[in-house]
DNA sequence: TTGATATATTGATGTTTGTCAATATATCAA
DNA sequence: TTGATATATTGACAAACATCAATATATCAA
């Protein structure tokens, strides 16, 4: 007879693949340092929207590496821009970030 | 005289790049399908502790694809491994959890 | 329309990542 | 000691990623 296994059979994955792949993605958006930045920019101004144009100077980024991070972010759904004019407005989708709190919790 | 900036110049990174790229380092560790499966599959057991024994043929990779993603959760800090004989028995890091919590709060 | 500005896209490049086969190390049981 | 099992490390490779220069698109002002 073999050894007894240590872990119990029963214990399953809690999520699809494909649920997995979506939540990683948020994760990973925000798994690097530049965009974590970008977000907190986002999140914490106090009148909750920012516009784009001045995170080329902040972040030390040229222009279309920071729309390439932007894009990111918004393809997570983590932010969510509204064109103005010429400038871009950005503001937390606060729901994404509810789901990703909710699952650390 | 030129157009007023659009963003207030008083706006400031909440944190330094050191900071940053550690808290994005926890995030990218979550960032993972796989190891977001392996990091519920330790945090969501009865037990609070698994051994990382059955990772393999619950996730469908090899155990050194396991063991190279438990790694980097471990080394994020999000989990910790306690040997006991041949086993390594996991269980969730929660404080670094709680920090994680406490940025997107 | 023309010039200036904000943002996006494309293409290129070096780096990092996810994966596995092969191998190594550690522990336990016989 | 020998064989079996759990985990780690190494080396290799293809895919994904971060970055920038160049260019394109869109909007506004003159």
């Amino acid at each position: 007879m073999a050894i007894a296994a240590c872990c119990s059979p029963e214990s399953t994955t809690p999520f699809t693949h494909d649920d997995a792949t979506r939540l990683a993605k948020v994760f990973a958006a925000l798994g690097d340092p530049i965009r974590l930045k970008l977000f907190t920019l986002i999140a914490r101004d106090p009148s909750q929207e920012v516009c784009a144009c001045s995170f080329v100077d902040e972040l030390q980024r040229s222009q279309p590496t920071i729309s390439h991070h932007l894009k990111i972010l918004r393809e997570a759904e983590l932010i969510a821009g509204t064109k103005r004019g010429t400038w871009i407005w950005y503001s937390v989708n606060t729901q994404a970030l509810s789901e990703v709190r909710e699952f650390l919790s």
